[in-house]
DNA sequence: AATTCGTGGTA
DNA sequence: TTACCAAGAAT
């Protein structure tokens, strides 16, 4: 709750003051169509604006409506998506363009209410695009909000844990301008953006270090509070590249694992490293594959980080006599150069492949 | 409710 | 090198 002394009406003038004169032109910001702020936001869920911009002006010319996109294959927009990571936003966003054309007639929802049970979009990004294109006075909590209030107001609860988000929500809700609520939210998300920052804010230029908690204590690094991740994961891949002529032996990745609806090479996941010919003897199809073409060890380990895993890969390249076609296995097929271009990767099989000059 | 989902940048 | 961070959501 806001405290007694806390002017709410002071605070939104301000703010809206400071966001005025020192907001970053972003593209997202010139416009109201849904469609092209829907796009934004998704792009941007745990995304530096300076990565995901290049992203949104791609998409926005590949698919400039909501029909186009829902038009399009789930390859392509992977495709279009890979380098941004967590690639269930772009498998989700595909899914709900569908679903906004076939079931809403391309006009999305206009409260947070309904567009929160839309496939990925939950209660940040729904009210995001209701206050934005639909004017609905609704608070948008994103990360930097949490982190403005958390410092503000003093809030310690855990900003990640159900109770803490509770507490946030509600004092959201009295903060949030019923006049102008789409300005309110985008300069509350900018104040946290590049003033108010995670990791020593100058409060020497902001506009409320006379009314801030965490500046009377100096406490503006240790908030706002979150419960710590947990560890990171340790795994082993074998990468096997089957080449034959031209053409490369990919799969779609099905599994609930990561990467989900990327392609990949034939993968052998090992509790250790496999160093030598010796350490395949318990890979039958391995073993096969081997004996029917020549295989070399591109001598290198991959160290690929994700947030919770921590990837060595070793690729291995078995070239395959054109007259020889052998079984592959699991859902392997070859492409040729043009359609491995064009398939969705893994930003690691795309870098080995342009590293050894196949791409 | 705790985990899991990428990738790149920075201190 | 490690840890943290970046316009979160799904399970």
């Amino acid at each position: 709750m806001v405290p007694d002394h806390f002017q709410v009406i002071d605070f939104n003038k301000k703010l809206k003051s400071w966001y005025l004169k020192n907001h970053r032109p972003l593209l997202w910001r010139q416009t109201t169509d849904p469609y092209k702020i829907w796009l934004s936001e998704i792009i941007l869920q745990q995304t530096r604006v300076a990565h995901g911009t290049p992203y949104y002006e791609k998409f926005l010319h590949h698919y400039p409506t909501v029909f186009d996109l829902a038009n399009a294959d789930e390859r392509d927009v992977l495709r279009l998506w890979q380098g941004l990571g967590y690639y269930s936003r772009a498998r989700n966003m595909h899914f709900t363009a569908r679903q906004i054309v076939n079931e809403y007639g391309g006009r999305f929802p206009e409260t947070a209410a309904k567009l929160s049970k839309l496939k990925g979009l939950g209660n940040y990004t729904a009210a995001a695009i209701a206050s934005f294109a639909f004017g609905e006075a609704v608070a948008a909590i994103d990360g930097n909000v949490y982190r403005v209030m958390s410092r503000i107001f003093g809030i310690q609860s855990d900003m990640l844990s159900n109770e803490g988000k509770k507490e946030f929500a509600a004092l959201a809700k009295e903060l949030v301008s019923h006049e102008d609520p789409a300005t309110y939210n985008q300069a509350m998300i900018e104040f946290g953006a590049i003033q108010c920052v995670p990791v020593s804010p100058d409060c020497s230029v902001c506009p409320f270090n006379d009314i801030c908690y965490a500046y009377a204590f100096k406490m503006q690094n240790q908030l706002p509070v979150k419960s710590k991740k947990g560890a990171v994961k340790k795994r082993f891949f074998n990468y096997f590249i089957i080449q034959k002529g031209e053409k490369l032996a990919l799969r779609e990745r099905t599994a609930k694992d990561i990467w989900k609806g990327l392609y990949d090479f034939f993968l052998v996941e090992s509790a250790k490293p496999l160093v030598s010919p010796e350490d395949f003897a318990g890979y039958k199809t391995l073993n096969e594959l081997s004996q029917t073409g020549i295989i070399r060890e591109i001598p290198k380990e991959y160290i690929h980080v994700l947030s919770h895993q921590k990837l060595h890969v070793h690729f291995w390249w078995i070239t395959v006599p054109l007259e020889k076609s052998p079984d592959l296995p699991e859902n392997l097929a070859f492409y040729s150069k043009e359609e491995v271009e064009e398939l969705p990767k893994p930003i690691l099989i795309d870098t080995v492949l342009k590293e050894v000059h196949y791409l």
